[in-house]
RNA sequence: CGAGUAAGCCAGACAGUCGCGUGCGUCAUAUGCCGAAAGGCGACGUAUGAGGAAAGUCCGAGCUCCAUAGGGCAAGGAUAACGGGUAACGCCCGCCGAAGGCGACUUCAGGAAAAGUGCAACAGAGAGAUACCGCCGAACAUAUCUGUUCGGUAAGGGUGGAAAGGCGAGGUAAGAGCUCACCGGUCGGUAGGAGACUAUGCGACCCUGUAAACUCUAUCCGGAGCAACACCGCAUAGGAGAAUGGAGACCGAUGCAAAUCGGUCGAAAAGGUCGGCCCGGCUGUUCUCGGGAAGGUGGCUGGAGCCUUGUGGCAACGCAAGGCGUAGAUAGAUGGCUGUCAAAUACAGAACUCGGCUUACAGACUUGCUCGCAUC
RNA sequence: GGAGAUGUAUCGAAGAGGUCAUAACGAGCUCGACUCGAAAUCGAGUUGUCCGGAGACGGGCACGUGGGUUCGAAUCCCACCAUCUCCG
């Protein structure tokens, strides 16, 4: 991922999870905040309430995928976490990407492609 | 052909495409960027990239540190037929015994109860100790039935998981391994075996169960763990040393005294800090050493390794020759899409490394053996 | 990744091989007393699940789950499961 890098501290995450715009679907929650680093952060939770070690790398590599494929449609400047939730372990790769598409419609960070 | 049993093996593959970690090579740059510092940072090509259990963390080791980890004793813990294998093991192989199965075969914490101690609730007269009923004898009482007292007795009754090894005969007042025959058990002898053990009318017998009760016997064990540990590097507190400051106290000198000088002790008060306040706790400053949070680098993968052939051994396994050596992350690399194979679906993700054990598991294949049925 | 600890009624928590765990004790819940009413207090009861029964009640299984030792396990031993804590 081109522009993008990892959040790995633990108050980044508390801290969108207290103070960061949420969007909910049956399968993921995003959290985001905009920031002044200049570049998109992004980190991905799996509880160990999705499944064993196995499931859970799974669930993280299509979240990730789904993330890579559509980096450029996203605007930067960016915190975001993404959260699994339970049911994500019994969806496949194209559910994962449409319901991210969709919420991150409504928290309005696609950029707009017609104007 | 069916049913069973034991063992082995595989754990989707291939192609295209986008993407990720690591090694190597080439190119690039840089007295550049990030960072306090240590240290880290690019592109392209190429190679390579999770398991049979990677899991549970139940045993055994390597490795590192702690305090010498070498020996002895004690405590505590572990193991337990016998012989072998192994670096070691509580693992594996063989074998013995016991239990189960028609059988192939499977299962077993399987030392010692004759060193000693404890326990065996309830029930029952009695749980290695016994006389409740009953049976028998004697004495006494009574007209008789019978009763009382003393003694003998474990055959019968009932209780219990278990009642003195079992059963029959003799024997006796009634009974009793009291005696005898037969059948077990333990110990000793003899024979066989490397041994556990097996056989045995040769002898003896203190013949309930329990040691996953204490214990005894034999063997073994120091503790903690890669979040160990080493190096780089940085803040606070506590620690050591040096310098300096200090209300005051004590000692000495000079002096009538005040005071001055020198030495020793020294944070009580005040002040500061923690705290909303009281109470209460802590205690000067600077420097050096040392310590070492967050961070970085190493530890980090070649090891009691795997495969093939030969050879010794019933086997586990040993020996020799040849070949193969290919994850090493650090918020943690294997994913997405398309196509083909009948189908792609089990359990499941390395985290210092090995040897085992245990548990989870879709499906495919191979081999040995047993039983039943049919045919030749 | 590593090291430990704990599982017993609805909850907390005793029980350490023996009469069905009187599932002690405390909280909770239900009923009653007190009160105009409530709280507090006092008294009594219920405690899980399955089967049988009209009911009163009776019987089986239950101490996280499954095995083992024992005449007999909540208790002793082994394996597994779940929950919690600690280590930078």
């Amino acid at each position: 991922m081109q522009h993008t890098i990892a959040i790995k501290e633990n108050h980044v995450f508390r801290r969108l999870y207290r103070q960061g715009k949420n969007a909910v679907s049956p399968l993921l929650a995003v959290y985001c905040k905009k920031n002044r680093l200049g570049c998109t952060r992004l980190g991905i939770t799996v509880s160990t309430k999705v499944g064993k070690a196995v499931t859970r790398n799974l669930v993280r590599r299509r979240i990730k995928e789904a993330y890579r494929i559509h980096e450029g449609e996203f605007l930067s400047s960016y915190d975001v976490v993404i959260v699994s939730r339970v049911r994500c372990a019994k969806a496949d790769f194209w559910e994962i990407e449409a319901s991210l598409l969709q919420l991150m419609q409504q928290l309005k960070l696609l950029e707009n492609k017609d104007t």
